[in-house]
DNA sequence: TGCAAAATAGCACGATCGTTCTTTTTTGAC
DNA sequence: GTCAAAAAAGAACGATCGTGCTATTTTGCA
């Protein structure tokens, strides 16, 4: 399934078999890592094996040996960000205390990071556009990696109700859709339209939505 | 420039020179019309003049030949939805009374008509994704379609807070940056991820924001 | 240092792309 | 009905696409 966690089928206990990285995982984590850069340019489906091939001074097939499908090269990629977008928003946020300002620290890293992807494009609401009509395993992967992301942050609400951080009637869904809205807007807004202020927007945004939902100040 | 619009040279004042549908016309505009299906469910970039030609049942050249270039059919397709989406969603909503019934009616609109997208795919949200880091007249074209709509509505905020619908410290702009996100949170879930109540969360979301901005109930 | 295995390159394939040319068909005013 | 103009078709182009197959090179343990 996953070449990147091969199930050891053998129980071989020597020492000798230590956890050599071959040349051939160097070389595939690169070339994940430059798809990865192209494709939140120009998008999933218009990276190809022929532009990733030249970007990494390989050949077409020697890049192609790696994944044996373009499919799997997507899916890949979205792993990639998946294990990226885990690590510079989801894992730092949980070193904050449980409750609204962990909350706080999720909306946070996400609008950084959706800051930081002005530039260089967010794969999640790129990929959601493309494939919304494309059903497949490329699709599967997209979805699933964003659900997992967006039930964190429900989570999130969730333990912040039961913190008494929020007001006991909150609608964590409702509350949760409405921040989403506001990640999209900031994207949308600031990476096409160009439009000043947006990042502000989005935060004034987000605070108000926590005086509603009956965070104290 | 524009081919669709030919600057008559000759001021031939005969009544003779009647405004004749030539069969051209009429071949141009069902192609837009299919060309149009097509973009918004496998994007404007995905549309092909082949899938185009098999889908008329007409030679690839003879589509061509109506727009001279790729890009001059894909601002077609543009125009053609921008002025779809005033025919459905702003011009009725100007027969409602200025103000907040305007603009409650314009929300309902797009929203109704984002809704009917969760099925076709709207070409504002996956154009702005396709296109964000590509300059050039598509995106130009697209840009500036957005643009007139986006100011449409704030521009309603604008006159239901002089008609005192809202309260009068409404930050107008800020109130359009986060309707824009709702919508944008719809389109996403509910097409993409094609989670549920969706549109309930849209709709209850958009009181939500009319309260706060001090509309009466 | 040898040698199997892994990694990469090279080449070719059928398909599709946008576009250009030339030829044929169709249209519509006289 | 004639005939020029408009519309559509046909064929071919160079490019690029994903992918399969076969060499060649590189790697890493013995």
């Amino acid at each position: 399934m996953n070449p990147n966690t091969p199930i050891p089928l053998d129980t071989d206990q020597s020492a000798a078999r230590q956890r050599v990285v071959h040349k051939g995982q160097q070389t595939k984590t690169a070339i994940v890592d430059a798809a990865l850069g192209l494709a939140t340019q120009i998008g999933l489906e218009g990276l190809s094996i022929g532009a990733l091939a030249e970007v990494m001074q390989m050949s077409k097939s020697g890049v192609f040996a790696h994944f044996g499908s373009r499919e799997e090269l997507q899916i890949s990629v979205i792993r990639e960000y998946h294990q990226r977008f885990e690590a510079e928003v989801f894992e730092p946020a949980m070193r904050s205390p449980r409750g609204l300002p962990r909350l706080k620290a999720l909306f946070a890293n996400w609008m950084q990071r959706t800051s930081a992807e002005i530039d260089s494009g967010c794969l999640y609401i790129s990929g959601a556009a493309e494939f919304d009509d494309r059903p497949g395993p490329v699709r599967d992967a997209l979805a699933s990696s964003v659900k997992t992301w967006l039930s964190a942050v429900h989570r999130a609400v969730l333990k912040a109700k039961e913190e008494q951080h929020l007001s006991t009637d909150t609608d964590a869904s409702q509350m949760s859709f409405e921040i989403h809205g506001l990640i999209l807007a900031l994207h949308y807004e600031a990476r096409f339209l160009k439009t000043a202020k947006s990042l502000h927007r989005a935060t004034h945004g987000f605070e108000q939505i926590l005086l509603r939902y009956g965070a104290k100040p």
